[in-house]
DNA sequence: AATGAATGAGGTTTCATTCAT
DNA sequence: AATGAATGAAACCTCATTCAT
C-alpha cells in the first residue's frame, strides 16, 4: 500500500473513531470524511461500506481486547487477578469510546468483522476462567460465554447516565457482577 | 377529553407499543398511524413529537413498576425476596418489549417523561433496600441509584445477541449481580 | 384520492413527460419535482420508485395504443389500412416523446408495467392481422410478436440521428418494412 | 509510440471491448483497467475520456463494416447477393457485441469518431446500391443514407427483449426490410 | 510512462413533521 | 377533530476524471 493512502488510512479511522464517539455511530460518513480532511469518494475507497468502517474499529478494539487478555495469561499472577484485572483493564479501555461498543451490540457493526480477535479473546479468556475455577476463586458454572454477556452489560451502562444527567457508574456495575463471580 | 379522542389516544398507544416492540423504536410515525388505524395527523395532535410518544409509553412502563414495588412493600414477606422479587419481575416485564426500554437508555425517550413515576418508583425501591440492609440480606453500601444502573445493563443485555446470533442470557447476569448484591 | 393528491399526481406525470422527453429518462427526480412544482418526496408518496413512474408514463402510452388499435378494428374498414395505419399512427404517437419508448427498451421500465395494456393491445393486434391474412394483403408468417419489434426498430430510429446529425427518418423505416409486410 | 505503450493501448482496447460487450457500456473504467490489467492512469493517458475509448472501438468495427463492403465490391458477384450479403455479415458482427452499436446510437459515442471509416463504407455501399438499382434488383428510391437507418433499427432489436425476456429476433426484422427493399 | 488514490457532484430514497382539505 | 398529502433535509453510495507518487 502506498504511503499517502496509509496515512489516510489512519487518518480515516483516527476520524472514525472520534467522530462516532462524539456524534454517536449515527454522524454521516461526510462529516467523517470532513474530519479527517479526505473527500468521501476516499472513504468508500477504503471501507466498501459503512458497516465495513465500524467493523474495523471493532476488530482493532477487540485486537486490544485480546491483548491485554494475553498478556494476563503470560504474566502467570494470582488467577483472580487475572482475571478480574482483564475485564477491569477492557472495560476502561472501552470507555474511551463507548459509542463504539453499543454499535456493534445495536447491529450496526457486525460480530463477523471481529470473529478473528473474538475467537482469539474467547480462548484465552477460557484459559483464564479455568485457571480460576482451578484455584477455586471463580464460581463454577461461569462460562467463556457470559463474558461477552458481562462486558455488554458493563458497555451499555457507560453509554447512559441517571436520570439527573449524571454518568451511570459502570465501575459499580462491574465490582457487583465481579463480587457475584468470585468464590471462596 | 372526548369520547373518541380517548379512544383513539388509547388505540394510538397501544398500536406504538406493538410497532415498536415489533420493528424497533426506528419504525416510521406512519407504520404506528397505519397500525393505530388512524392519520399521521391525529398521532401528532395527541403526541407533538415521536419523542413525546415514546416518553409516554416509558411513563407507562414505570409505573408498571412501580406498582410491582409497591405490591412487595406493602406484602411484607421475606425481605430478600420483596427486593429480589421486584427486580426478577420488572426484568420480566421489561423483557416483554426490549427495543422500548432500550429508547430510554439511548437517549430517545427522555427521562422527563419518566419522571414522576420514577420518582414514586425510586422512593419504594428505596425502603425496599432499607429493609434488606436492616435484615442483613443486602451489601451495607448498595443504595437506590444502583438499581437504575442494574437494570440498565440487564435491559441492554435483553437487547443484544451472542456473537453466534442466540440471545445472551439477561437471567444470568441478573442472577450473577443479585449474587453480587446479597449477604450473609 | 383527494382533489389536491389527484392534481399533483396528474402534475407530476405531466412533469415526468416533459422533462424525460427533453433530458432523456436519465434526468434526476429532483428535476422532475422541480417542475411539477412539488418535492420530491411527493413523487416518491404517488410512485415508489423512479423505475415506478416510468413504468405508469410507459403504461399510458400502451393504453393509448391499445385504444388505437381497438378504433381500427371496429371500424371494420381496408384490411391493410387498418394495419398500416394502426402501426403509423402509433409510430407517430410515440415520436411525440421518444426517450420513453427508449427506456422501456433499455430495462430502465419495466414490462410488468405495462402487461397490462400489452396484453389487450397483443389481442387487438392479432385479430388486426388475421383478418390481414384471411384478405391476403399480409404475408403468411407475420405473427403478433413480429410487432413489438417493428415498432422498436422503428423506435430507436427516431431517437437517433445521422452522422451530420439530421434526425433519421422512422417514417422511412417503416415505410420499407411495410413494403416488406405487404403482399399481393 | 514506445513498444509497450502500443501493447498497453491494445490491451486496453481488448480489455474494453469484453467489458462493454459483457457488463454495457456503463460499466466503470476502473473496470476496463482491471481486465487491461492498467491502471485508470494508464486509460486516460491513451483516450483522454470514456467517450474516446468508446469512439476508438467504433472507429474499429466501421473499419471492419467498410472492409466487408469492399470485399463485396471486389468480388463482382451476384448484385443483389452484394448488397443483402454485406447487411446480413455487418449485422451478424454487430451482434457479437450490441452493446456498443447501441452506444453509438445513444450518444455514448461520438459520430465523429467513426467518420473516416463511415465515410469510407458509405462510398463503398453507395456504389453497392447503384449495382443493384442497375440490375433492377434493388428499389430506386434506396439512398445510402438508408443503411444507417436500417442498420439502427436491427441494432436497437439486437438489444432488446421480448416482454417475456426472450431476445427480439433482429434476423427477421432484418429478413423484412429487405423484402421491402428488394425490387423484381 | 504508469499507477491507483483522491475527488466530489450527483443519484435514489426515507421519514419526522407541517398544513391544506 | 381528523386526515393523509406534502415537504425537504439528510443518508448512503458510484464513478468519470485528476493528480501525487
Amino acid at each position: 500500500m502506498r504511503a499517502d493512502a496509509q496515512r489516510n488510512r489512519d487518518r480515516i479511522l483516527v476520524a472514525a473513531k472520534a467522530v462516532f464517539a462524539e456524534q454517536g455511530t449515527e454522524a454521516p460518513m461526510e462529516e467523517v470524511g470532513r474530519i479527517a480532511d479526505v473527500g468521501v469518494g476516499t472513504l468508500y475507497r477504503h471501507f466498501p461500506t459503512k458497516r465495513a468502517l465500524l467493523g474495523e474499529l471493532l476488530a482493532e478494539r477487540f485486537r486490544l481486547f485480546h491483548s491485554e487478555a494475553a498478556r494476563a495469561l503470560e504474566s502467570e499472577g494470582d488467577p483472580w487477578e487475572a482475571f478480574a484485572g482483564t475485564l477491569w483493564r477492557n472495560a476502561e479501555s472501552a470507555a474511551l469510546d463507548v459509542g463504539l461498543q453499543d454499535a456493534l451490540f445495536r447491529g450496526e457493526g457486525s460480530w463477523e468483522s471481529v470473529a478473528e480477535p473474538l475467537a482469539a479473546l474467547s480462548e484465552a479468556m477460557a484459559e483464564i476462567i479455568r485457571r480460576g475455577q482451578e484455584a477455586g476463586v471463580i464460581r463454577e458454572d461461569l462460562t467463556v460465554s457470559d463474558i461477552p454477556m458481562m462486558m455488554c452489560g458493563v458497555s451499555s451502562i457507560m453509554a447512559n447516565t441517571h436520570p439527573d444527567g449524571t454518568p451511570m457508574d459502570w465501575r459499580r456495575h462491574l465490582e457487583l457482577l465481579l463480587d457475584g463471580v468470585k468464590t471462596g
